[in-house]
DNA sequence: CGGTAATTACACTCATGAGTTACATCATTC
DNA sequence: GAATGATGTAACTCATGAGTGTAATTACCG
C-alpha cells in the first residue's frame, strides 16, 4: 500500500515528482494504447497499470484525450534530437539519410514512438490532430529534402521523393505493428537490413557500396 | 423514400439480392471503419451511408464485428486470386516477386483491402483474431519464400526474408494511411516507384536491369 | 389478389467508461 | 503539530452506442 514510488524513472527530486509522474502516466497510457488501442483502453486500466487510483491520473492530466496528445508530444521531442543530428549540413547527404532512419527506427521501437505509427488521430480534437500533422509533416519534408538534394548530387538515382519517402516511412511505421511481441527482433537488426535494402534501392548503378 | 437500389453493384437477379446487400453494407462498413477508425463508427452512420436504417442492418448481419470481420474475410478473397497468380512455378521468381507486390498494392488501395492495414485486431473475438493472422500470415509466407527462393538462385543478393518482407509490407500497408485523400496518387504509380525501390534495394551488384 | 420478404419507425434495455463530487487519509516539511 | 500536497474511497452523473422488440408499412412474386 506504499503510495509512493511509480513515478521516478530517473532520480529527480521532489519538486520535478510531478513532471515524472506525469511522464509516468503518459508512458504507460502509450503502452496499453499501443497493445489494444486507444479506445479499447480504459482509464482505470492504465491506473492499475500504474497500481494507481482513476482518480490520481486526474491529478495529472486533464482528460484521457490529454494522454494520447501527451504521448505524441513528449515521443515527437524524442525524435527532435534525431532529425537535430540529421541536420548537420557537412555530413555527406547519403549519412544524413542514414542517421534519419537509424534514429526513427529506434525511436518508432519505443512506446511513445510506436504510438504515431498504432494509434489513428481520430481520437483528437481537430486542432490537436492539426499540430501533429504538422509535426509529422515536418519529418516528412525533411527526408524528402534530403532525398531530392541526393538526386541533385547524383549520388542518388532519379527517383519521385515523395513516394520513396511514403515507402521508407511506411516500413518503418509498420514495425511495431510486427515486432511488439515476447522476443522481438532487436532494433538494430531491423535498422540494418532496412538501410541495405533502401540505400541499395536509391543508389545509382553505379556507385554500389 | 424508394426502398431499393442500394445493393446491386453488378446486376445481380433478385436471389442473389442477398448476398449484394450484404456485401454493399460490408464495403459501406469498410470505407467508414477506414477514415474514422471501427469503434468511432457506429452502425447508425453506416445506415446513413447507405439511407437505410440500422434495424435493417440486422437483417443482413449479426453484430458490428460481423461487418468488420465480413470486410476482412471479402477483401481476403480477393487477395487470393493475385496469391494465386503469383503462384505460378513457370513464372521466373523476380516477376512472380512483383506480381504479388503490384497484387497487393492495388488491393490494398481499395476500401476492403485497406481495412486490414487501417483497423487494428483488437476488436475482433480471439478466434477470428486467430484465423485472420492465419490468412496474413499466408500472404506473408509466399513473399518471404519467393525471396528466399531467390536469393538461392542468385537472382537476389543475401539478406533476411523475413525482415525484407516486413519492410515490403509495411510499406505497402502504410499507404491508405497517406493516400485517401481528395486526389490520391494513382496506385500504379505508387507501385511502379515502390517496385524500383524495392527491386533494386534487392538485387545483387552484378545484375541491375 | 394474397402472401411473403424487406424495410421502416421508434421506443427500449443495457453495458461501458469518462469525468466529477466530496471526503478521508497519509506524508512531508517547516 | 499544523499546513500543504498527494492519494485513496466510493458513489454518482451522464452520454453514447450496440442490440432488441414489436407493430406497421411497403415491395414483390406467383
Amino acid at each position: 500500500m506504499s503510495k509512493q514510488g511509480w513515478g521516478q524513472g530517473s532520480g529527480d527530486q521532489p519538486p520535478n515528482q510531478r513532471a515524472a509522474k506525469r511522464r509516468a502516466v503518459l508512458e504507460a497510457g502509450a503502452r496499453l494504447f499501443n497493445d489494444q488501442g486507444y479506445e479499447q483502453t480504459s482509464l482505470e486500466e492504465i491506473a492499475a497499470a500504474l497500481s494507481i487510483t482513476k482518480r490520481t491520473i486526474y491529478y495529472y492530466v486533464d482528460s484521457k484525450e490529454d494522454i494520447l496528445f501527451g504521448c505524441h508530444q513528449l515521443g515527437l521531442e524524442f525524435l527532435g534530437e534525431t532529425m537535430q543530428q540529421a541536420q548537420d549540413e557537412t555530413l555527406p547527404v547519403l549519412d544524413r539519410v542514414q542517421l534519419l532512419i537509424r534514429g526513427y527506427c529506434a525511436w518508432v521501437s519505443g512506446d511513445l514512438g510506436a504510438t504515431i505509427a498504432m494509434v489513428r488521430e481520430h481520437s483528437l480534437s481537430p486542432e490537436r490532430q492539426a499540430e501533429l500533422r504538422e509535426s509529422k509533416g515536418r519529418v516528412d519534408h525533411q527526408l524528402r529534402a534530403l532525398i531530392a538534394q541526393g538526386i541533385e548530387e547524383g549520388v542518388l538515382r532519379p527517383c519521385d521523393p515523395r513516394l520513396v519517402t511514403a515507402a521508407i516511412f511506411g516500413a518503418l511505421n509498420w514495425i511495431p505493428h510486427w515486432n511488439r511481441v515476447a522476443s522481438p527482433v532487436p532494433q538494430e537488426e531491423i535498422a540494418e537490413q532496412y538501410l541495405s535494402l533502401m540505400m541499395q534501392g536509391l543508389m545509382p548503378d553505379s556507385q554500389q557500396a
